[in-house]
DNA sequence: TTATATTTGACAAATAATGTCAAGTCAAAA
DNA sequence: TTTTGACTTGACATTATTTGTCAAATATAA
């Protein structure tokens, strides 16, 4: 609930003693870019995320909300006023809906 | 506090009875890019919310919040989950500092 | 109508994201 | 200490997205 995009996949792959080969494999992804994935040295797509939530078998909105915060937390991390902005945010999406 | 970026844009060139054209001079801005600005049809960029908030005076991390906030809305206006999103978003880069 | 202000669409140029490959590191086994 | 296997890193090509510009379209008001 609290780690990031790749240790969340890097732990899945290891509860299950996969490769990084074998589950590039799986995913049909280079093994380089999986690893860049699991350090957080290149974030997956969208489709990627996806494609992790099908191979794990795990919930795909659960595994979007980690991508999404870590996307999120990455562009704002070097900004003030987080706080604020975060709930402006939230207000602007309540009231589009 | 709750308008769009443009929106705001807009209402500070009108206060201040200025053409398309005239403020597009000030800021060094072709006038249909600053039109679509106003109407949320492009995004401005950083910089050019720098040369805003410089061009009209007023402080530019206010100007930031509202810029930030529509475009993280923006990302994540078809999204469900958007509250734990970025709930935990703001964790994540509490976290980091 | 004419003139002026703004909007829109299409495209070119610039920038950023993505994927791939080869070379690199590191740890454990032989 | 070599060798092997797993993983990491860097450089680069490819692709996609963003940005700016121009000309045409629309609207507004004199």
């Amino acid at each position: 609930m609290e780690n990031s995009f790749g240790e969340t996949i890097r732990g899945l792959r290891e509860e299950r003693n996969l490769l990084l080969r074998e589950l590039s494999a799986k995913l049909e992804m280079d093994s380089s870019l999986l690893s860049k994935i699991e350090t957080n040295n290149r974030t997956a797509t969208k489709e990627q995320v996806q494609r992790f939530a099908k191979v794990f078998k795990i919930d795909y909105q659960e595994l979007l909300i980690i991508w999404f915060s870590d996307k999120i937390a990455n562009e704002l991390k070097n900004e003030e006023n987080v706080g604020e902005i975060l709930k402006i945010t939230e207000q602007k999406i309540k009231n589009g809906k």
